[in-house]
DNA sequence: AGTTTATGTCAGTCTTGTTGACTTTCCAAG
DNA sequence: CTTGGAAAGTCAACAAGACTGACATAAACT
């Protein structure tokens, strides 16, 4: 076994995987580096707007999740609700975030785009998903297969939890 | 081809990709929660030093490529002189990089971790290292070949310019 | 000699994170 | 029923790390 892994070190058939310190050190640069382009779009197009990547974020969960709760938002998003509240302010002010009071719970917040909000949502993804269109078609079908799994694997997993949340909305 | 797609959706096969707005939403989210995960262990440890995201970034890439200049430092993580001064500087007077002057071109200041520097490293790199190990190994080989094709696609080009260069060392 | 390049620094601003203190609302134990 | 604590959210102040702009120095290039 440990000579077939030698001779395979990242092999495709059946072979254990045999991962040295300058493979790994690969993966994370690759990490590094495309979580830049990953970003890229969205960042150029909020600079219009005067917004950051935070904004960017809340929009996209309250999209993904419309009615969520402030609460609910904030764990997934890992940050503190005063350093969320900050930004649901000023998307609120603007008239991209509505904000309603809570009917069996007043006191929860349950968030809402409006339409101008879901305008800019929209135009984010767009730019998001074509990056991630084109980098999927590019790399093949058993290589988003691939993608996929190693990062759900790189999550904590009250991470892969929200998650995977998303997936039965 | 349409109805071999539908019914395939990421198929294995030779089918061709057929993306639903919905499938690339879930990439994007994964890159984001994954990108949590993959920082999450450096940032505990840099709390210990009262160091940031910034100096981890920094003393990574002294260490894969250790002379390099301030100049390619810059290009290759994207910030301005300023902003990677600040952090050089902190480096340098708490003994964890060397700056030597350029021989041949005495403008230059090649930068080198010391020992106190790479000891960090290692305990830094050590902890991501095993993160992004364990999931190669729940993911296993293909995933881990799919996983970089599709990171490499979604990089900009000066950005892979940089990831491929450190192929090489 | 004059220009460009590489680096460093000062000052000021912005985004986005933090902690601490506070209000309103809900709920449950006395 | 009341009261005290927990939960949800808001306001204020501060810190890290990014940014721009201006300027300085030294070395290299033309």
């Amino acid at each position: 076994m440990a000579e077939r892994a030698v001779n395979n070190p990242i092999g495709t058939g059946e072979s254990l995987l045999f991962l040295t310190d300058e493979q790994l050190r690969r993966g994370i640069e690759a990490m590094f580096f495309a979580y830049r382009g990953f970003t890229a779009d969205p960042d150029r197009i909020l600079q219009n707007y005067e917004y950051g990547r935070a904004h960017h974020r809340a929009i996209h969960f309250i999209n993904r999740t419309p009615g969520t709760t402030v609460n609910n938002l904030l764990s997934i998003l890992g940050v503190t609700k005063q350093s969320l509240n900050r930004v649901l302010r000023s998307l609120i002010a603007d008239g991209l975030v509505e904000s309603r009071v809570g009917v069996q719970d007043k006191r929860e917040r349950h968030l809402y785009l409006t339409e101008t909000g879901a305008k800019l949502e929209r135009e984010l993804s767009e730019a998001q998903r074509n990056r991630m269109r084109a980098a999927y078609r590019n790399a093949g079908p058993e290589a988003v297969a691939g993608f996929r799994a190693v990062l759900e694997q790189m999550m904590d997993p009250e991470m892969l939890r929200h998650f995977q949340a998303g997936m039965d909305t």
